[in-house]
RNA sequence: GUGGCCAUAGUUUAGUGGUAAAACAGCGGGUUGUGGUCCCGUUGUCGAGAGUUCGAUUCUCUCUGGCCACCCCA
């Protein structure tokens, strides 16, 4: 009868485990990598890597602490970032330290302390490391997340500028995801001047049918009313005077310069006069890169071409004819997508003054900074297909203890022969050793018995179809080569 | 930093003012030589603390954490 098996005898009753002790917490806002998302990690890093190769990009690794002035007068004062954001706290020594929130200015110290202003310029940087940011977390937000970054410091062309984003869009698109690049200039600090009294003018006309944000924003920081996204202030938004226009002749042929470059390099753009990055020490060029809308539901996205008339051309008029993309407008379906409100993948932008700022010869240089959580989450979410870790050919299976040393050593030698194998020394059975190979879907089971011991031999069970052959142990290498096509 | 929603086993979820359930995963077994089915067993102080109550996982408060919007940013 199939239900009458002997069963074995029930053993007493166990306490359950029971610990008296508490389990730390996770810190709010950090996160662990755990082994089954480690292939996004690995697919993002080594795309990281391959561009900085590449392009020439020398990697960089600065500490994660630093004093805390360096970011204050790096990023600026009044910035979120250093104001409500940064870690900071007193070492042993009373002195004030902090966990660097961004990379860029730890880079630009670097670079002023080593001198490289003696090497042949522009050096050219990557990095990728843990920032710290005390901000409430959200999904795609979190208070230690990781970045990489890729600066090229003492070039002042719009070439660099160019490279920059060309990196940067590369490593989404070659990792397959569907980008965009919003574009756009700030200008010298002399040109920002000028627009913000344009900008403040136009807006103390328009002040009553403000919301009250941006009222603050009209004294606190004109720039960021560009961003508002209260219904009522949009319409202000659209007819406020643009920066573009108030440009000097310099940034502006800068500007224009950038745009040829990008249009030869095919890399469509969005010019976005709305985008006024948070960072103090951007000048001139800023830019984001915003993932495509997605809808779950949608077939695998095609390379997007950006649609028409997307995509500018830089003949005519830039300012004039700017067909400004604000994010999705139509949240009739808002379910759909689940895509968290703040979407940039990187930010980045030339930063002229940095350099001086820090003490260092005036030296202009630009980066960019893509945020990896953000890549990781994008490619999650699509379900874009990145290689997978440990994809075993083989499974050494043993029975028995004399069959295990044999085991061990054969997966030395499939090791050595750079076949990758996987095992379960830590099991007796057969049983379980077969399905775990059946599980991890692996092609053929190396299987070592008390029988193969004594003849010397190994037998190669073909999982798919169960056939079995047996071969002799010091031949069981090639075997297997030729089977895994390895020969 | 502000506001809103949420918190039950590893995971996804039921459920109740009288100390809890399912599925999947995990582990053990169906007499230690064979997997992709099947069967059996097993795993939980209902996020933490306090209050109300005869009694709270269920009600209230605080905290912690997650998510969402704002702020801002990667």
């Amino acid at each position: 009868m199939a239900f009458n098996h002997p069963m074995k005898k029930p053993e007493a009753p166990k306490e359950p485990y029971k610990s008296t002790k508490k389990t730390p917490q996770l810190l709010r806002g950090m996160r662990d990598t755990l082994p089954k998302d480690d292939k996004y990690w690995r697919a993002v890093y080594g795309k990281a890597q391959e561009l900085a190769d590449a392009y020439g990009f020398g990697r960089i690794d600065t500490p994660i602490l630093e004093e805390a002035s360096l970011f204050t007068r790096a990023v600026g004062r009044q910035t979120d970032i250093v104001e409500k954001e940064m870690y900071v706290f007193e070492d042993k020594d009373g002195e004030k330290i902090s966990l660097r929130p961004e990379a860029t200015a730890s880079v630009v110290r670097a670079y002023i302390q080593h001198g490289m202003l003696n090497l042949p310029q522009p050096v050219k940087l990557w990095y990728w490391g843990p920032m710290f940011r005390h901000d409430r977390p959200q999904a795609g937000r979190f208070r230690q997340f990781t970045q990489a970054g890729y600066e090229i410091i003492g070039d002042d062309s719009p070439v660099a500028d160019a490279q920059v984003i060309l990196v940067a869009y590369k490593f989404y698109t070659e990792l397959g995801l569907p980008v965009n690049v919003q574009l756009n200039s700030i200008g010298t600090a002399e040109d920002r001047t000028r627009y913000k009294v344009e900008l403040v003018n136009y807006y103390r006309a328009n002040r009553s049918k403000l919301c009250d944000n941006c009222k603050v924003r009209l004294v606190k920081n004109p720039m960021r009313l560009l961003d508002c996204k209260e219904e009522g202030c949009q319409p202000i938004k659209e007819n406020a005077p643009r920066i573009l226009e108030f440009l000097a002749e310099e940034s502006r042929k800068h500007f224009m310069s950038l745009l040829e470059y990008l249009d030869e390099l095919s890399i469509p753009y969005f010019l976005n006069h709305t985008l006024v990055r948070g960072l103090d020490y951007y000048t001139k060029t800023v830019f984001e890169i915003w993932p495509e809308p997605f809808t779950p539901k949608a077939e695998p996205v095609a390379p997007v071409d950006a649609g028409p008339g997307a995509v500018l051309s830089v003949s005519g008029a830039v300012a004039d004819e700017t067909p400004i993309v604000i994010k999705e407008k139509e949240p009739k379906e808002a379910e759909e997508a689940k895509m968290p409100a703040q979407v940039a993948l990187c930010g980045g932008g030339r930063y002229d003054l940095l350099v001086e700022e820090l003490g260092g010869r005036p030296t202009p240089a630009c980066g960019v900074a893509p945020g990896i959580e953000r890549a990781v989450q994008q490619l999650r979410m699509r379900q874009l297909a990145v290689p997978e870790i440990n994809k075993h050919e083989l499974f050494v299976a043993q029975l028995g203890e004399l069959a295990k040393r044999k085991a061990l050593v054969l997966f030395e030698m499939l090791r050595l022969e750079k076949i990758p194998a996987a095992e379960a020394f830590s099991k007796g059975s057969l049983k379980f050793q077969l399905e775990a190979a059946n599980e991890k879907k692996i092609p053929y089971a190396l299987i070592i018995g008390q029988k193969e011991v004594i003849d010397k031999t190994v037998i190669i069970r073909d999982m798919d179809s169960g056939i079995q052959e047996t071969v002799d142990f010091q031949k069981v290498v090639s075997a297997v080569k030729r089977k895994i096509g390895r020969e």
